[in-house]
DNA sequence: GCAAAAGTGTTGACTATACACCCATGC
DNA sequence: GCATGGGTGTATAGTCAACACTTTTGC
């Protein structure tokens, strides 16, 4: 182990971010077109080099505020996946990549970001072939993020401040792929302490008709015990 | 995003591993000596740095191969916990560390390793406080490693090539810390298909005394479906 | 025989699932 | 009224935790 700086053909460190977000019932994934070699024209996860003096997190953090153009990402949340680092993932040099996955509620309209590249919002499963290794990272991300709805309380983070028991269940139906039983699904959550908290007497028609359903917000717990597990595709044992 | 390879201030990027083993009812981490500063004499967890054509993961075979001594180490399970990127994590210089858990069965004498530092199964509740910030990391490894026993067939991982239900159920009783019973422990493994596979007609005494336990090998199985729950520490609502 | 470890059986509590049903609203 | 979406009840099947019991070995 030496530790002369210059030693080493030098690593750069980027944060790749999957930013997802549910909407009208589908799945969206925010990217970038790329404007040069490698890969120009073809859509790509945003994301950015690790300042000197940056965390991962903070970097990715930063890089998050400069797509959305959101002006404050504290609460959103951000998860580190896992990192790529294959010696050719990316053509120029040696490319270190730590990836996160980026839950937003009502997606903003995506501002330019720092770099000018146009940035949009892309129904997951048309997010062609993405630039680099990014269909795998999106890939990852969405698996990740099926799995943490099943044992956390993760899928508020895809809903706005107050919002009501159909859309959170449309989360997960969404990420899912699946569609559940309203009443158990409703059972299920209200079940788990600190999960969600009723906004008392505010209520919200959704569809235009129907009857308006109540409010509810975040709750503390960050665990969900026992799992909301996914139906099995098909006939599972269990 | 510019590309000039040394317009940026060097990132080393090395891999971190936290070497875990049951052994006699016990969890041991495999760990390190350090022979100078920072941190000199305090224990630390085995790694360095990434070659420039190597993966992380590579890079972490390698340094598993090294610091255990074991010539094969292709079958063990090596798994991507996250990356520690942290500016002041390492005193000497900007250094992003992707880590790494190892489960292995019998633990082999630990070598020197190529570089020379001495090498020790230590208890995992008497490993002090370790350089750096393996502490939190070795921590993260245990919680991961606890939390994927529960839905993954990973335990067999810490296991021989052929083992008894009592060894087996011993992986999980070490890790998480906890008792289960016997009977049901059982019933829940064998019920899964793949977990585990009987050898026709084996059967080894394990303690001497008692019953010979028949022996079972690793099935194809990844995924344990339903998931196999640790008991809570106190009285959780399920 | 006795202790120790493996393996089998049983029972009661709890949970999940699949429904049927009622309520409130817009048109 | 009727369609639409929210909310409640319930019966059945399944699963799980606890514990009693039998079997096979060494001493």
């Amino acid at each position: 182990m030496d530790y002369d700086k210059y030693a080493h053909e030098p690593f750069a460190v980027t944060v790749d971010l999957a930013v997802l977000t549910v909407a009208e019932g589908a799945l969206y994934a925010l990217l970038v077109e790329r404007g040069q070699e490698p890969y120009a024209g073809r859509w790509a996860l945003p994301g950015g080099f690790v300042h000197p003096d940056e965390s991962a997190e903070t970097a990715a953090r930063r890089e998050l505020a400069e797509e959305t153009g959101l002006s404050d990402v504290s609460g959103l949340h951000l998860e580190q996946l896992r990192t790529y680092s294959e010696p050719g993932r990316d053509p120029r040099m040696r490319v270190v990549s730590v990836a996160f996955a980026a839950l937003l509620p009502d997606p903003p309209e995506p501002h330019g970001g720092s770099d000018a590249a146009e940035a949009r919002w892309v129904p997951y499963d048309k997010a062609g072939p993405l630039a680099f290794d990014h269909d795998r990272i999106l890939a990852d991300a969405h698996e990740r993020v099926g799995a943490k709805l099943e044992y956390t309380c993760l899928a508020t983070a895809f809903c706005p401040p107050e919002f009501t028991l159909g859309e959170l269940q449309q989360v997960y139906e969404t990420v899912w792929g699946a569609t559940l039983d309203r009443p158990n699904f409703r059972r299920k959550v209200l079940a788990t302490p600190g999960f969600v908290e009723a906004v008392p007497g505010a209520a919200r028609l959704t569809g235009g008709r129907g009857k308006p359903a109540a409010l509810y917000r975040a709750g503390p717990a960050a665990a969900l015990h026992p799992p909301l597990l996914r139906p099995s595709p098909e006939g599972r044992p269990a």
